[in-house]
DNA sequence: CGAAAATTTGACGACTCTCAAGTCGAGTGG
DNA sequence: CCACTCGACTTGAGAGTCGTCAAATTTTCG
């Protein structure tokens, strides 16, 4: 297992990149032509649409620190239907796509790179091992989504929030930034309720449970998580769909490019 | 446009794939390429799991003819996280993945073929269109999870349905597979409640519900849909999801693969 | 401090589930 | 041809989850 923070200070814009995923199976040459594609690095303080659906993708962008979600609008308001942490490299889909049927927002101060259209299709052509990565990448995201759908259609609120704090909670932790106790996010309660498909009052009700049961407690950017695995056995939560060194099959057969 | 039962008759059983999207970005020699690659083709009749969770995907599969179902486990059921139509390459998600996050499962009759692993990687590192072709049709089954995510998120059980309905039917569609009042499709009730997170008692109610207000009629295989803008006004469907030639952006920009 | 955003609580109604009990349709054996 | 059987479909009643409307409280930030 590679260890991040040494992966950080050698990659610093782009380190998290398939942590603790495929990582392992980038040379430093990919590494750091992956590194030397971000550019126009900066901070983005407020909540910002980054990309709206329909717009051309000119360039992808790697997230370096921060929260984002994907969402699509609806009559007066959005819902979130998946979110993005450090390391994760927000919109390939629109390199491929086109453009995109999203959209895509910060919720927190964000540190982003981007990485232009020309860049991704010269990997394309010439780095078929990078590219396979990147396929990799959008299909992680697809696995999620199929997550999302299974505790839509299954959970209860509070289980689904469960759910997603066991989910936000094993991502960071790929990527070294969980605590022992929980995370921090910039997630409100008003995002939650995006995520969920549900009410802010909801919400707030469904926190209020999980708080009694002793499962997390969210306070205003802090959630603290005392027994993981309670939290996860409440939420049926299994992390098999994050491919992560927990996972179905963590390795590559001979002759595969990924 | 290219003509759908042209296409039909010189690929038998990869005719439909991409249909309507970016079939028309492929050389025929691509064509015959994949036509070539799908081997041991075959009917199978009753409902079956092709792919099991878990699995070790030694190949994918193409659907030529019939209905499929993604699925995962729960307690004592299955959630549908998507479903596929003719045309679709069915767990290419397998082929980068290694393992299969998801079951997958036939509902009616469904013809079949499959493309090995070893052809796979052939295509990745010698066929780099073909390859982007098949990465962006992964993609497009992100972008149908997203909009899944979006109606589970956000409507009630009668418009969700009618929403699958809606989606089934531009799918169907676009593959030539559709009349010009509705579908068939083998689909029972208990799979739609598989499909909404609901009971199958909730979909009949809403099945009436469709019924009455004149928007659609479910009876037994058979979908009928007398307009279909009605239908998708009330299920606010939007088809760029789909990325058609109703979509976003029908084309592709110089120097692009796909 | 004052304004805006985020959070919290209560009451009531709508949507959906569970349990229970049927009806209808296609295929099978007599 | 008909009774039988099984799965699919349909209906009713009561309970739980969640949304809406309204309002109060706390926190954040200029």
């Amino acid at each position: 297992m590679i260890d991040v923070s040494a992966e950080m200070v050698r990659y610093p814009n782009t380190g998290r990149f398939l942590m603790s995923r495929l990582r392992d199976a980038m040379s430093e040459e990919e590494k750091a032509d992956l590194e030397g594609m971000v550019r126009d690095i900066r901070w983005i303080e407020r909540p910002t649409r980054l990309v709206a659906r329909g717009d051309i993708c000119d360039h992808s962008t790697m997230l370096i620190e921060g929260f984002v979600l994907r969402t699509l609008d609806r009559d007066g308001g959005r819902n979130a239907v998946s979110f993005h942490v450090p390391g994760d490299f927000i919109d390939l889909h629109g390199f491929a796509l086109k453009r995109l049927d999203h959209n895509i927002d910060t919720v927190g101060p964000v540190k982003i790179g981007e990485v232009s259209r020309a860049a991704l299709n010269e990997v394309m052509r010439d780095k078929p091992n990078l590219a396979r990565l990147f396929w990799f990448s959008t299909l992680l995201d697809a696995a999620m989504h199929r997550e999302w759908i299974m505790t839509l259609e299954q959970l209860t609120t509070p289980r689904r929030i469960a759910h997603i704090f066991a989910e936000i909670y094993r991502r960071l932790w790929m990527v070294g930034l969980s605590a022992a106790d929980g995370f921090d996010t910039p997630l409100t309660q008003s995002d939650l309720s995006e995520m969920c498909g549900a009410t802010p009052i909801h919400i707030n009700r469904a926190l209020r449970d999980l708080r009694e049961k002793g499962l997390a407690v969210f306070d205003r950017g802090r959630v603290v998580i005392h027994d993981p695995a309670r939290l996860e056995a409440f939420a049926s939560f299994s992390p098999d769909y994050l491919y992560g060194p927990w996972s179905l099959a963590y390795g590559r057969q001979a002759g595969d490019f990924i």
